[in-house]
Order: C-alpha cells, then structure tokens, then sequence
DNA sequence: TCTGGGGTCCTAGGACCC
DNA sequence: TCTGGGGTCCTAGGACCC
C-alpha cells in the first residue's frame, strides 16, 4: 500500500493588501483596498484588507461602489514587484524545509512533508512555518494540512486569517459533505447549476452520485469532482510546475467601447509589446498566436493561428494579431482586446530566426550563407528581413517571412 | 455584484494520415 | 469504392482559479 502524505498548502491572507500594510505599519487596522486602475471605469477591488472586508468590501467590486459603501477606503494601485519580493522570501522559508515546493501563485503553494513529519509533528511544524513568516515578514498566512492537495487547500481555506486546520480523509462525511457542492474547488456557478438540475446539491451528493452519469454529462471533470468529494486527490506536489509555462498573453479592457479601427490597432501594438518582453523575460517563443475579442455585451470571441516557425519579435505576433482580427471582426464596438501567444518552446532549443542585422554572425558556417546571398543577389542587399532558420546541417526558409512577390517569383 | 487581467485544462468538430 | 478505426493537430469556445 501506498503510504499516507501530509501536505501543506500554505496560502497568504489578503496578500496584496497585507504587503502595503506589512510595507506602510500606518496602514494597519485601516480598510485597505488594491484596485487595478482607480481612476478608469477598469478599476475593481482585486484584494482588500479584512478591515475593509468587514465593511462589505469584496474583491471585483467596482472602486466607485467601493468608496461610496466605504468612504475611508484606502485604494492604492498594484505595485507587483513588491509583491513578488514578498512571495519570493515566503517561498524561500518554505524551501528551508523541504525541496518538494510548488509555487501554484504569487501568494500560495504546496509543500510535502511526509519525509520531515518523521522528525517533527506537523501541526508543530505548521505554526512554525505561520508564526516565521508573520515575524520575518510581518505577514499572515493559514496553513491546511492534509493527505493530498485537494484536502489541504480545501482546508487552508476553513480558517482566515492565521489558521492552522487539519482535514484527515476519516473528516470528509461530517466537515465536507455537507456543504452545498459550489463550496468546492473546481465547481463554479456553471457547474453548480448542472449539477442542481441532476439533485446534486451538497458536497456529500456528489460523493455518492452515479459515476456513469457525471461522466455523461461532465466529462472526465465530473468524474474527477466527485474523486474529490470523496477526499482522494492523487496529484504529486511538483517543484518543476512553474517552469512549464503554456502560454503568454496581455489583455486590456478599452477605456469606453471602441470602433475606431485606429484605436484598435494602436491596442494590438501595445499588447503585441507586452507579449513579445514578457515572452524574452521567460526565454520562450510560440507558434500559435491568439486574440481575444470582447464586445459591448461581454460576448467573448476568441481566433488563433498556428504557424510553421515560432515567433517571438513584437512585430510578427502584432501583425498575426491584426490579421486574425481582421478576419473576425464585424465593426461591433470592442470592450477589450487580447493577444495571447501559445505552444511556447523554450527558445533556446528553436532554430535561431535571422535578421537581416544578425544573420551574418549566425550563418557564417551554415550552408544557408549562399542561399542568401543568391537571394540578394536576385533581389538587392536588405531584401532579406527575417525568416531564414538555421538548425544543423539543415536549412529552410521559412513560409510566413517573404512578400508575396517574392513567393510568386519562387514558382517559376 | 454588471464585472480586471493573469493563467490552466477540457471539449467537440473538422482536417488529415495511415 | 463510398467504406473502418485510430491517432494527431488545429480551431473555437467554455469553465474555473487567483
């Protein structure tokens, strides 16, 4: 038999706000806000102190609501790196336990310690844990400790601020089943509601629902849902997660609904900007590119293309972008634009792209050099821009780099 | 309560290949 | 000749989470 893990699932309280706080000592006991953009109708509430909670503030409420329910309601805009300090000496406390960390966001994560619980009792080892991070941070977190993942977040969530809980699978009939099923993580409003219309209304009826019939109407979801509900979540806690990245994307909602093909465009470029940095931050290129369209109504469309090679360059994911969003497009008024690069490699692994500034230092030793040069020689020194791959001992063009005229010309 | 921006995973249909 | 089954990739949309 498999022995019985104990898992951590460490998640921050009201970590942006308790950040400012911990920063700022006068903002403490005080109603504290983060809100995105104040000023612009895209500012909502993204976290709030508990004392601003406790005032019926709530995150994605509106700022204007906020301040009119909440008058003395301190909005401060995100300051990110910030955070990410903070995150980074928390994760790095954890890690002085145990190697087996998986960072799920900048304010929760995993640990394993079943090897460690031989040494030390792991409630004590939690309020270690809770109390080394509120003394060297000055920051609260509650901790959930369990046999797998699913139990310990579950039970991180039961007690906010400074908890410390315990759900062993022997807990799950009496602390979890019941509960109405939307309180699970993993059921949201949509799935609640399917789940209503099939007499599924506590934790504990979709425990014991039919498998056959939440395969049918769930999927492989309604299957592992009710995995869940039963307490078993064979997930391993996974270091290298964070590492995996699957897709880079930048969205913005527009400040009033657009129509000005302009305006439009100009969006694309600065998002296609943000991508394309965030993308070299991470080393990564991708060769599918994607927008996201939202119209007035909140009516989402999204259009992808994949590509032969890889792109990473700023210009390339923009023009991509325009093009499908050309194709899409029916003059409606836009609420929000989005572009999101996926399929993403590691770009160190990928065919080096040339340009027409590097490609000498690239190409020397590649067959490729004559292959550009009987192309400039055909079409004049600048011709080329990009697009010519070098990989060992092999050499393409690639199909997306050259004007048409070029790929006509090819033909004969 | 009329809603930001970052993601992940799943599904279903169609194209295409063997 | 109009007919199987399996697998992979692509596209669009949806659900969910923080």
């Amino acid at each position: 038999m498999g022995s019985v893990r104990i898992i951590f699932h460490v998640d921050m309280n009201s970590f942006y706000a308790s950040v400012e706080q911990a920063y700022n000592p006068d903002l403490k006991g005080k109603a504290v806000a983060i809100a995105g953009n104040p000023k612009e109708r895209r500012g909502i509430i993204v976290t709030s102190s508990y004392e601003a909670r406790a005032k019926g503030i709530y995150t994605t409420m509106n700022v204007g609501e906020a301040l009119r329910k909440c008058p003395d309601l301190i909005v401060l805009p995100p300051d990110f790196p910030k955070y990410r300090i903070a995150s980074k000496a928390m994760f790095s406390i954890l890690s002085e336990y145990t190697e087996i960390v998986e960072p799920v966001s900048i304010d929760e994560g995993y640990i394993d310690i079943t090897a460690l619980s031989k040494e030390r009792h792991p409630l004590e080892l939690a309020k270690e844990i809770q109390l080394r991070i509120l003394h060297e941070l000055d920051l609260p977190c509650s901790i959930g400790i369990a046999p797998n993942k699913f139990l310990a977040k579950t039970a991180s969530d039961m007690k906010k601020p400074m908890g410390i809980t315990v759900l062993r699978k022997r807990d799950v009939p009496t602390k979890l089943w019941p509960l109405p099923v939307i309180e699970m993580h993993g059921v949201g409003e949509s799935t609640s509601k399917k789940l209503a219309s099939l007499k599924i209304y506590t934790i504990g009826d979709l425990a014991n629902a039919n498998e056959g019939l939440l395969k049918e109407e769930l999927g492989k979801n309604g299957v592992r849902l009710r995995e869940r509900a039963n307490g078993n979540d064979v997930r391993k806690v996974d270091p290298d997660s964070i590492y995996d990245t699957k897709s880079v994307g930048n969205s913005t909602t527009l400040p009033y609904d657009e129509t000005d093909i302009e305006k439009l465009e100009e969006t694309f470029e600065r998002l296609a900007d943000k991508v394309a940095e965030r993308l070299a931050v991470k080393k990564l290129c991708g060769t599918t590119v994607s927008i996201q369209i939202r119209d007035a109504d909140w009516n989402n469309h999204t259009r992808s293309k994949t590509l032969q090679n890889p792109i990473y360059l700023k210009n390339d994911i923009c023009d991509e972008a325009i093009n499908l969003f050309h194709k899409a497009w029916d003059g409606a008024p836009i609420r929000l634009l989005g572009i999101t690069v996926s399929n993403v490699k590691d770009i160190t692994n990928v065919p080096v792209q040339l340009t027409f500034d590097n490609y000498e230092q690239y190409a020397k030793d590649e067959p490729i050099y004559d292959v550009i040069d009987d192309i400039e020689k055909k079409f004049g020194k600048g011709f080329i821009q990009r697009g010519i791959s070098v990989e060992k001992k092999s050499t393409y063009a690639s199909k997306t780099s050259f004007s048409k005229d070029f790929l006509e010309d090819l033909k004969d």
